[in-house]
DNA sequence: CAGAATTAGTAGGCTTGCTTAGTATTGGCC
DNA sequence: GGCCAATACTAAGCAAGCCTACTAATTCTG
């Protein structure tokens, strides 16, 4: 019963991910990298460690994305003139522009994914995720991801 | 508001995957490659594409979990007599014995991911995960994974 | 100020996931 | 029986995670 959750947990994870991959696969932008996009929008100039404890993911997971992002010419790396180790890192227009095509595929995705899923039983699922989270990470849940 | 969703239950599975494969290093032995222990366990002589149904993961992906399991000894690929294509998949001796091992890890992982998690919330959570896996998938939940 | 410890990022190498494209075998249909 | 579509699996190549180990710069400490 206990393993039961952890496995349905990955299970869903996962088929959400590939559902919107398929979506913005012509956009030729994965899941992942639309969060990097969404958390720049309100974190410009962020660092590349910022960029990694906000998605809860290791640091050279983040740069190696933001390698592929710069050569995309999605987001741009400028030198932190104050650390000459660090990059601040920020959306280009393109970049930009495409978060607003990937915004409807995302409520798309998330609609199909919720179809018949009670806002209640929502609310409850987020809070209880972000209960697991707290335990997992040893924070207070982020809202902000 | 429906993004958070998402983006929160891809942090929570991959997260708990983090907190497994940490715990299972010294075995040598990943999540997945445990649920793939586990399924084996239930359904001696599955073949590939059985595994990656019931894994919902694409034949490729099991196939090549396969190739590294079979490599470090924990599965056996036996030809089927039916179907010359195919390959009957079975645990090996080490495979077994190291389920028993992982056992207790997967236990304790969940534990510490659902500290102050009430059963009801938590049979609430998997209630409703059930539903999303249905809607991702088009199938009735599989119970059984 | 010099040296040590910390911090920011990268390099190499691994697993898991995918897509697209292929081979080999099976099975249905005429 | 012969052809053709479907099926079972593999190959190549990519993204996203990770760990361990490294360099370079900054900061702390004596």
């Amino acid at each position: 019963m206990e393993r039961r959750v952890g496995t349905v947990l990955a299970q869903v994870a996962r088929l959400m991910r590939r559902a919107f991959d398929e979506r913005a696969r012509e956009i030729g932008v994965t899941r992942p990298q639309w969060q990097v996009l969404s958390v720049l929008l309100r974190h410009e100039g962020i660092k590349q460690g910022g960029l990694a404890e906000l998605l809860e993911v290791e640091p050279i997971t983040a740069g190696r994305m933001i390698d592929r992002m710069q050569e995309a010419g999605l987001v741009e790396r400028r030198a932190d003139p104050a650390d000459r180790r660090a990059w601040q890192l920020y959306l280009t227009g393109r970049g930009r522009k495409i978060i607003d095509r990937l915004q409807p595929l995302a409520v798309e995705t998330s609609r199909a994914a919720f179809e018949g899923v009670s806002e209640e039983e929502t609310v409850q699922l987020l809070h209880t995720l972000d209960r697991i989270l707290e335990n997992l990470t040893g924070k207070p849940a982020a809202s902000d991801d």
